[in-house]
DNA sequence: CTTGACCTTCCAGTAGATGGAAGCCTTATG
DNA sequence: CATAAGGCTTCCATCTACTGGAAGGTCAAG
């Protein structure tokens, strides 16, 4: 199978796959011609990383994974170690654009929206009412 | 005053306030001796950029709301559509991450976390039982 | 005069691709 | 057989928003 086929049947572009073989995640065969050519492990792998990258699992968390998936001596712990490091990822970043979204919110609120200057976003940016009293003033 | 003062009075390191400057996002004075001099309102832009990026604003976003800051002929609708397009994206981000999330969550729970080989999240990786028969097995 | 803390510029690297140029290979068609 | 379309190759640049580090100028203290 060449490139296109692969991609069209993984649904990674071929730019992807391409970089996936480069940083050392997929190793397909060569034809004379020097095109490359795909076999069903390789499709397999890409597979996996499409799945796992969609999961949000970083390029490292990745190669991990795909080692653990081919090694049968493997510890289920381990790979549960990885998903769990990458689940607390995902709370610290739900954590912190929850915190965003809310003040974001508050002040979208506030805002008028219409053609004069007054605007509560960009007093709070500028830190209007901040930290302080009368003298805060510009 | 000082890059190091102005980096300890607003909180950005040293290295972002030079890149703000390379991006045309702030513009010092300049000593003679080449150091770069800080005017209370370049102060005021850094703290404002400061916020803005704490809110998740991208650097566009942040170029426009600057310049929406300076501008006291602007409408508050250009602040507010800017702030609603982010908003937006953030919402997008938490709908990706809250099904990462649910997802992921679902497969460590599967997941026996022991010395074992057998592993619901590597079977869910590998496409085991997504679609179809007996004859997935590899 | 030296030491150490600042400051400068410039270059490289991060994550994870993606876009495009230049050029070879293959296949279908006239 | 020529040619044109489409597929493949490599290489380099670009994106976001910085960050790290090297090499070297400046300044105040002792």
């Amino acid at each position: 199978m060449n490139i296109g086929d692969v991609a069209r049947r993984t649904g990674l572009p071929a730019k992807t796959i391409r970089y996936y073989e480069e940083i050392g995640l997929i190793s397909p065969l060569r034809d004379e011609n020097g095109y490359r050519r795909f076999r069903e492990s390789d499709m397999h792998r890409l597979a996996f990383l499409g799945r796992a990258r969609s999961l949000g699992f970083s390029i490292e968390d990745c190669r991990g994974l795909l080692e653990l998936y081919g090694d049968r001596q493997r510890a289920s712990a381990d790979v549960k170690r990885i998903a769990r490091g990458h689940l607390a990822r995902i709370d610290e970043k739900l954590a912190e654009l929850t915190a965003m979204r809310q003040a974001l919110a508050h002040l979208v609120s506030c805002c008028a929206g219409d053609s004069r200057p007054d605007c509560p976003i960009l007093d709070d940016l500028a830190g209007v009412g901040a930290a302080g009293s009368d003298d805060d003033r510009q």
